[in-house]
Parts: C-alpha cells; structure tokens; sequence
DNA sequence: AGCACGCCGACT
DNA sequence: GTCGGCGTGCTC
C-alpha cells in the first residue's frame, strides 16, 4: 500500500487564517522520502508565492477538487527531518500552550532559521565568546589538577594502573583514559581493562546512596517500566554520577538520550564529564554554534552517530529515533521557560515528549522547584534522594543571618554587617577567600535631588537611570545611557547625587573598609569590558585576589576550593518583586550561594544580610532545610491560588501607544469576563506591569485563574480571534501559561 | 501573512 | 473618464 499521493501541509505563515493544514499532492520525486516531518516548499496563495510548509500527515486520497489541489515543489533546504513523534509534540503544544501549528513545527524542527529575537531586550550579559573561552580555561586548569592527581597515583602504584583504579583517582571515564594511555601518559595494568564497547563503563565509584538511587531506575528499566523520577541532591552531592549510570543503562538498551543544562557555559564540568564518560557519542548545542555547527549537532542524532544530546532547552527536540531517557539537570532553573512564542516549559514538554516516545524522565535539582517537589509528594514523581556530600571530609558551610535593621539600630551604617567585617577580617588574615553577592549592579540604584527629590529616569523605560562608574547614566532595561547632569533636570539644583549600593560601589567601599585586600569585581560591565570574565575569574581562581565582588555571574557553577566565605550583600531584594514566586527564587539563590562556600575540605562560612530574616525564604537558606521551605511555600501558593496548585494564563498587552492600550486591555478584559463567567474563572486586571513602560512600549498584564490548565486554553483560544477582531493593530498580545 | 477583487475621491 | 485608496476574503 503506497499512502503517500497526498500529504497535509502546515504553511509557516503565523497568521490564525491560515493556522490549519492545506492538502498537496506528493510528485513522483518524493514519493520514496516524505515523511511527516519534512520541511518542503510549496506554491500558496493566489500569486503562487512560494512558501516552506512542513508536511504533518501522508494520506491516499482527498475529498477536494483534484484541479484545486497543488503540487509540493520540492524539499526545502536547510532542517532535518523532524522524527513523526516530534510532529505529535508539535500538535501537543499547538493545543497546549494556544499557539499556532506552525510556531509550534517551527520550535520541534530540528535546524531552523535563527528567531530568537528576545522580547524584552535585555542589558547584554557577559559575552559568550568569552564565556566560552573562560570554560576552555578552566577546563586546562582542570586537566592539569587532575594530571598532578594521576602523576602522584602513578608515583605510589610503581608506573602502571588498572582503568578502575586511574578513573577512581582521576574520577573520570574510560574514554578519557584511552586518551591519555595513546599520549603515553599511563600505562594500563595487565587485564585490567575494560573489554566493553560503547557505552563505555565509567570509570567512577558510586556511593552508596548514588548506587541507590541508580538501582531503583535500573530495576524500573529492567521490568520495561518508564518512570518519573525528581533527583532531590544536596549541592555536591554528585547527581551528574547517577546521571551517568542512568544514560549508561538506557545507552546499553540501544537508546538514545536527552540531557538538558541551564546554560552551556556554567556547567561546562558536567559536559565535558559526559564527554569524558561517553566519548563521541555526545552531541552537544550551545548559543554560540553557528546554523551550521547546530544543524551538524541535529544531524547526528538523526543518522545514529550520536546516542546523546546535550545541550538547553532546545535540545529537547533532537531528532533521535529511540529515544529512552529525558534528563534535566537543575530543573528548577529559570532558562528553562522560552521566552519567544510558544512560552513553553522545558519540564512539561519533556514530560510530555517522554510519554509520547515511551521514555523515562529524569528531574535534578538541590532546590526543586515548586511544581516538580510537589508532583514528587503526590507521586507522580518517584523521589530519588541523595542527602550526603559524595567528597570525603566536605563539610556543609555554617549559615549565619544578619539583621541589618539592628545594625542600623546599633549605628553600623556601613554595608557590611559586624558579623560580615570581623570574618572578612578573619579570611584576610588567614589568606582564605571571600565572595561577595550584590544583586545590583553599576553604582549607585539611582540619582536624585536633594533639593526637588526628582529622581532621573529612562526617557524610554519605567524605571530610574542607574549611576555607573565614569559619571554614566545606564538604563539596565533598555541599555540607553547619558551622561550624568551637573544640576537637577527638573529644578537646577546642583545638589544631586547617587543613593543605593550596586557592585560598582561595594567594590569601593570594600576596598576602603579593607585596604590591603586585593579585590576583584565580576558583573555584566565588568565581563564586557577589557578585564574579561575569564581574566577575571582566573585571576580569582589563582588565588591573585581575595574578595570577589559579583552578580547572579559568580554564584553559579563556579568552583572555587579556597573560598570559605560568602557574603550575601542584601538577600531579599528578590522579595519586593510582585511575582508569585519570588520567595522560591530567593531560597533557590541564597542557597546556590550558600553553596560557593566550603566547596573544599576547610570549613565555611556563609552571612546573609537581610531587612527581612524572619522571611521563611530567608530562614529556611540559612537552616539548610528544604523541605521546610516547601511546606511554607506550597501553603502560601495554596492561600493565593497560585501555580502549581492552580493554573495561571497571564496575558501581556503591549503597545506603544497609552491610550489605545488602555481601551484595548479594558476590552479585552471584558471579553475575558464574558467568558470566564461561563467557565467559572477567576481575573485579575489589567494591571500595570511592574515596569509599566521598557523601550517606548507600554504593558500591561490580565491574569486568569483556574484549577484546570484546559479551561484556561479554553478561554484564550475563545476570545483571541474576538480580541484581535476588536483591536487589529497596534497591540500585541502574548500568552503565558503555568 | 500576502495578494486579489471591488467600490468611491482627485488627477492626467 | 481613469489611477488608486485600503476594506473583505481566500489561499490546498
């Protein structure tokens, strides 16, 4: 039976019009290669404009007119063909997430056109090159510790080791050992090798509660089930091991496997260990590949050249053909929600793709995120826990809290917190190091009068100017930036001056309060300017400076042993944010911070300074305790009805003009109200965002509530077209589901 | 999204 | 008389 005369094809038009398949006929030429999946070119609309459509569906006949129905031109070029599962994901998250066919294609597609335009644009963070340059550093450090490592083993075992014993002592993989035995680094014991083709064993010692933890998926393996499982590990306590045994299992079955990082360039180590474990048979994605680079990457999965995947949410989509294991390596990361049209989550949809492709799920994290913990605690995840530090002798760094109302009370006007000073004081004297985390950088959080009280603000945006260091005036939402004035705009007064504490600041008055310090400062400025982020962090890392000042930059995935210290300058800045879930991200990096400290066998300190410390978020850091932190945290979701114990549709209207935004969110919200009464919702808004203008355009948010997710497409999709009817131009509205 | 078809104002 | 405005309507 040849079922493939005719194939549906979804134009990439985003346009609700033509938001549907359109039926072609297949010529002679493609009749042997298409598949649901291809990208191809086709002739649509009266002036026969050539278009890529992507073919969903194959079929023998059609109830359409033969004479109406066009032919498919040919393959387009440039994409992968998309496997038949991701085509159902695709349609999975047409539905889900209210977004059109082709928007939904275009993400599972495997190689695409570069889109990634970011809706809100953002100061440029540090520059990738260079993030991707400091990792190859740091990696060359690694490798050389490691090879003083082995060279002092070889001293002991006489000039030869067994595989086993060099992986234990380097921790790495075989593969890396097979290297290093071709460079005549080592010499491998008699028999002792591993005779096992790929998947290479690696060459790593499991403690007990990783083997535990791996066993229960292995024996769910071996009964053909494919379960959910959230990892809930302790910082260090060696998740990326028990990732390794699981992709090793499913590898062993003939199955490929995802695994998903926040952000290439901070858990470069956990790459290049998978490397080390799996050799070549790693395809890895990151930003900085060009389309070429990337497409390689997809096509390898697709031709069976590589079994695993690493990389962002985007890997998520590669196009292997058995797929048997989804990991997510710190789940509760932010980078995992899309920002661009689908607004998707990586979690739910490798949830779903895990369904569809009959493989296992595998959430990590030390700080699960709301949703996942619970899941985890109504079983719908198998709780996976490792509750020990995998490095002998590491022990858990001492959380001190320091109220600075009582410091202020007590006439300490400084930033730095008494407890803070006398054990900075302490680190300096003897030769250990110090981070200090600002959530804020530049000089000063803004410039006022003291004459008028006028504060300077953006022309384009809703906030305040930020002071930076060489009198500059920067917008931190939209990068526009002025000189500072000599006299208030406002009223001429000459007495205007900068208040509030950024980085650039701290690091001065940390060079004042700590004269003979050397200190370094690593934030988006500093990153873009000559010092560059590696300089910078290698600098640190050699021990050539003693106090690192930084941002969100230094707290992740950076390891440095000498550090015992760390100062977390002002920790609930995240708590004023009107966000539903600003304590969870408060606990998440106070305790990622908190993690920086005593990463090696010395003991370490960590002070959070804080306005608020009888905050849970705050309390629940500083005690380690995470599950006390999810018990406050899900009732508190519970007393507002927010995620995950109902649904949230939070729909952003943009405009820049005021005036037709204001009638178009107060329409649109009726419309929402007309619809809602009917399906039982709760609405909120509109309201203003919290930064009401960024780059000449308004915002605002209208928030619909509901315990059913459906419910909520249900009403999007219901007064969308109504909406856009109403309103045709001049406002956009974007979707966002949780 | 585009492009066609279709009914009303100021220009060769 | 015709060039051209952009208001509906359709695209396999």
């Amino acid at each position: 039976m040849q079922n493939n005369k005719y194939a549906d094809v979804v134009i990439d038009i985003t346009n609700e019009n033509v938001d549907r398949p359109f039926t072609y006929a297949v010529p002679e030429s493609l009749r042997d290669s298409a598949r649901p999946g291809m990208p191809v070119l086709v002739p649509f609309g009266n002036g026969g404009r050539t278009k890529t459509g992507y073919i969903i569906a194959l079929k023998e006949e059609t109830e359409l007119d033969p004479a109406r129905v066009k032919e498919i031109l040919g393959p387009a070029g440039g994409a992968v063909t998309a496997e038949t599962t991701l085509i159902e994901l695709a349609v999975w998250m047409h539905e889900h997430y209210g977004c059109m066919l082709n928007q939904a294609l275009r993400t599972v597609m495997p190689v695409r056109n570069r889109v990634a335009v970011r809706k809100s644009r953002l100061i440029r963070s540090c520059l990738p090159e260079q993030e991707l340059r400091e990792f190859a550093a740091e990696m060359r450090r690694k490798h050389r510790a490691a090879m003083a490592r082995l060279a002092e083993a070889l001293a002991e075992s006489g000039g030869s080791l067994s595989y086993e014993e060099a992986g234990r002592r380097l921790s790495v993989g075989i593969t890396t050992l097979r290297s290093l035995e071709k460079q005549g680094v080592i010499t491998v014991a008699e028999g002792a090798g591993e005779t096992a083709p790929l998947p290479a064993r690696p060459g790593i010692v499991l403690t007990e509660e990783q083997a535990a933890a791996a066993e229960i998926f292995r024996a769910d393996l071996a009964v053909g089930k494919q379960g959910k499982y959230l990892l809930f590990g302790i910082t260090g306590s060696g998740k990326t091991e028990v990732y390794a045994e699981m992709i090793r299992e499913v590898l062993s079955r003939g199955r490929q496997v995802i695994l998903l990082i926040p952000e290439i360039s901070l858990t470069f180590q956990t790459v290049e260990r998978m490397r080390g474990f799996f050799g070549d048979r790693v395809a890895i994605l990151h930003s900085r590949l060009s389309d070429g680079e990337r497409f390689e990457q997809f096509r390898r999965a697709a031709d069976g050249s590589a079994d695993i995947m690493i990389g962002p949410r985007s890997a998520l989509f590669a196009p292997f053909s058995d797929l048997g294991l989804i990991i997510i390596d710190e789940e509760h990361d932010g980078a995992y929600r899309s920002d661009t049209v689908p607004c998707y989550e990586a979690r739910d949809v490798a949830e779903k793709r895990a369904e569809i492709c009959g493989a296992s799920l595998v959430l990590g994290s030390a700080t699960p995120s709301t949703a996942s913990f619970r899941k985890a605690a109504r079983g719908e995840f198998r709780l996976l826990t490792l509750t020990k530090r995998a490095v002998q002798g590491a022990v858990p760094a001492e959380v001190h809290v320091a109220d600075l109302r009582e410091e202020l009370k007590s006439g300490n006007r400084s930033v730095f917190s008494r407890i803070l000073q006398e054990k900075i004081r302490d680190r300096l004297a003897r030769k250990e190091q110090v981070i200090l985390f600002m959530n804020r950088r530049g000089y000063s959080s803004f410039v006022s009068c003291r004459s008028c009280g006028n504060a300077i603000r953006c022309p384009h945006c809703d906030v305040t100017l930020k002071l930076h260091t060489g009198g500059r005036l920067m917008c931190h939402y939209c990068g526009h930036t002025e000189a500072m004035p000599d006299k208030c705009p406002s009223c001429g007064s000459p007495y205007i001056a900068g208040f509030g504490t950024g980085t650039q600041k701290l690091e001065e008055l940390t060079r004042k309060m700590f004269p003979e310090a050397k200190v370094v400062r690593m934030d988006a400025d500093a990153a873009a300017g000559k010092n560059a982020a590696r300089d910078i962090l290698a600098e640190f890392a050699a021990g050539k400076a003693d106090i690192l000042i930084g941002t969100q930059m230094v707290v992740k995935g950076h390891d440095f042993p000498n550090v015992t210290l760390v100062g977390i300058m002002a920790a609930d800045t995240e708590l004023y944010v009107s966000r539903y879930d600003s304590a969870e991200r408060t606990f998440q990096l106070l305790t990622q911070a908190a993690g920086r400290a005593g990463r090696g066998k010395r003991p370490g300190d960590v002070v959070i300074q804080t306005y608020r410390p009888e905050h849970y978020a705050v309390q629940c850091a500083a005690a380690q305790d995470y599950r006390e932190f999810f018990r406050n945290e899900i009732a508190y979701r519970e007393t507002g009805s927010y995620p995950p114990v109902m649904h949230l549709l939070a729909i952003q209207l943009s405009s820049m003009d005021e005036e037709l935004l204001t009638r178009a969110a107060a329409g649109y919200a009726d419309l929402l109200d007309r619809e809602g009464q009917k399906l039982g919702t709760m609405q909120i808004g509109p309201v203003n965002a919290p930064v009401y203008k960024v780059h000449d355009y308004f915002r605002k948010w209208i928030y619909i509530k509901h315990l059913s997710y459906d419910i909520l497409v249900t009403v999007k999709n219901g007064t969308e077209t109504a909406f856009r009817e109403a309103f045709p131009r001049g406002v956009s509205a974007l979707y966002d589901f949780s």
